[in-house]
RNA sequence: GCGCCAGUAGCUCAGCUGGUAGAGCAGCUGACUCUUAAUCAGCGGGUCGUGGGUUCAAAUCCUACCUGGCGCACCA
């Protein structure tokens, strides 16, 4: 591809020119830091004098004539550098001068703290890493442009000190959540991202094709299946933290490919599950919060244990004043739903119309953390039945921030009634659902031979993250969100 | 898919009752040995998102398209 330089480029360009004349390799080659930049902040009291090795890049200069003050960024934040012609000898010094903001320099030299008090590395001796050809963003305002900072996150990470922070937590959060199923005996396994059916959820899918089998196969839309064959396998407790991808709509809450913990545990039920998730999110947010207590936009949510638990039914009356409990078939929700102000769709079943009236008048309530429990059988086509009322099952979804934070059954385990569940699916795809689940007769064969009963639960990790660092869009904190792709020539 | 908003120098932004395109940072030249958005003096830098149209004249008005943001729809 042709570079179309720039002024600002090509007096880079000639630097970099001039440096190869004079010898100097300006790519470098390996550097031993002895520190980070901010172990020299932290430890300044024993390193007062001593000599340190830094390496970073390049992201502030302020000339005096014979002395130079920079920044350089590491991967712990910035830390000051002084150079001066006495120390340094004319020929460095000046090579000094002529570096750019955004080089990436090694660096080695004594720990001082300025007359304002600033901790600082005196430069001994300098070596260029990296010339780096292109300028950064403006010091003082960063990177505003969203589509840059999207397409090119490397320099939203250089510009924006607090993109970094985001992302830092991020790993913790997962870390955290590993450490803590870890240690109650969870396995932690992988699963095919590429699927011959696309089930365990109701999505659509990606599509793609193996040439030496001449198959077409889709790209995963949830983990379950393969996690509950596990469980028939004897594995009693199983998570898997992976890569899920729904080819639907682009959203500040939807990425078409996005993060998913799924764990399923042997002879427990969705009651143990909501004791796990509780446990799950005191423990994630005193490690990496130090707190229980999160602000997230406006408001304050508290995720302390226990929290509340209320049934659909209950949660729908609370919030509209109808009791759906009492309502005995579809025509008579859809009545209800309509009169309620809900315009639906021809031809929903009472599930879905329930589901339809929880979504519109009852979800954007959820801020603090909840549990709704037992959905409708319609929409819930993999999760036991209630012995009590077999149109509803044992599953619930927790809330946070008026949005879904987990789901999760007492695991269908019968394979009779799950082949019924998944007939009444292929039903719905035959009369135009494209997201009604499909048949899986391989796991309906894993089912026959038994599988323990279980208690399973889903999490969306981004959008735990997304609440857990106060980010307003699923963007900011996934690295690489999906974007339209730009034409290499409209690129500077 | 629909609606609203935005796209001007490498970056952050002004300019928009039509009349020769601006600032700050970054860059270049010079001065300056404790600055930290360093300072001071000077200089260079633009297919004004793209294509049509209206006009003597378009960054500015109209139109289509491209890209993005937000909201709605979709998303068990």
């Amino acid at each position: 591809m042709e570079v179309e330089v720039n002024e600002l480029m090509a007096v880079r360009l000639e630097k970099l020119e001039e440096l190869r004349r004079r010898g100097i390799d300006p790519y470098g080659g390996r550097f031993d830091q002895t520190h980070l930049s901010s172990q020299v902040k932290n430890h300044y009291e024993t390193l007062e004098g001593q000599e340190v090795a830094l390496a970073g890049r390049l992201v502030a200069k302020r000339g005096h004539g014979k002395a130079t003050f920079a920044d350089i960024l590491d991967s712990q934040g910035r830390i000051q550098i002084h150079a001066r012609l006495d120390i340094l000898g004319k020929e460095n010094y000046d090579l000094f001068t002529r570096l750019d903001i955004g080089d990436i320099i090694g660096v080695r030299g004594s720990v001082f703290r300025t007359r304002r008090g600033e901790i600082t590395v005196e430069v001994k001796e300098f070596r260029l890493l990296c010339k780096s050809l292109r300028p950064l963003p403006e010091k003082w305002h960063g990177l505003k442009d969203v589509d840059l900072r999207y397409r090119q996150r490397y320099l939203d990470l250089i510009a924006n000190p607090e993109v970094r922070e985001v992302f830092i937590l991020r790993s913790k959060i997962i870390r955290a959540i590993r450490r803590f199923l870890d240690d109650r005996g969870f396995l932690e396994v992988e699963t095919p991202t590429m699927h011959t059916i696309a089930g365990g959820a109701a999505a659509r899918p990606f599509i793609t094709h193996h040439n030496a089998l001449d198959i077409d196969l889709y790209l995963r839309i949830a983990l379950e299946l393969h996690l509950k064959r596990l469980l028939v396998g004897g594995l009693e407790r199983v998570y898997e933290l992976g890569r899920i991808f729904r080819n639907e709509g682009i959203s500040t809450k939807h990425n078409p490919e996005f993060t998913m913990l799924e764990l399923y545990q042997a002879y427990a039920d969705y009651h143990d599950m909501m004791r796990l998730l509780e446990e799950m999110l005191a423990y994630v947010t005193r490690e990496t919060l130090g707190t229980m207590v999160v602000q997230y936009q406006e408001e304050t949510l508290d995720f302390t244990p226990p929290w509340p638990r209320l049934t659909m039914f209950e949660a729908i009356k609370k919030y509209t004043g109808v009791d759906f409990k009492e309502i005995p078939d579809a025509q008579a929700a859809r009545a209800a739903a309509e009169k309620l102000g809900l315009e639906l769709e021809p031809g929903l079943n009472k599930g879905k119309i329930i589901n339809e009236v929880f979504e519109a008048f009852v979800e954007p309530h959820l801020i603090q953390p909840v549990f709704i429990l037992d959905y409708p059988l319609e929409i819930s086509p993999l999760a036991k039945r209630k012995a009590d009322d077999p149109t509803l099952v044992y599953r619930f979804e927790a809330f946070v921030a008026g949005r879904e934070l987990a789901n999760a059954f007492s695991e269908l385990n019968d394979p009779i009634d799950q082949r019924e569940r998944f007939e009444a699916q292929l039903k719905e795809r035959a009369a135009g659902d494209e997201e009604a689940h499909m048949m899986d007769e391989d796991f309906l064969c894993a089912l026959e031979y038994g599988m323990p009963p279980a208690g399973g639960m889903g999490i969306g990790i981004d959008r735990l993250v997304m609440v857990l660092t106060n980010s307003p869009s699923i963007r900011d904190v996934i690295l690489f969100p999906t974007m339209r792709p730009r034409d290499n020539e409209d690129k500077v």
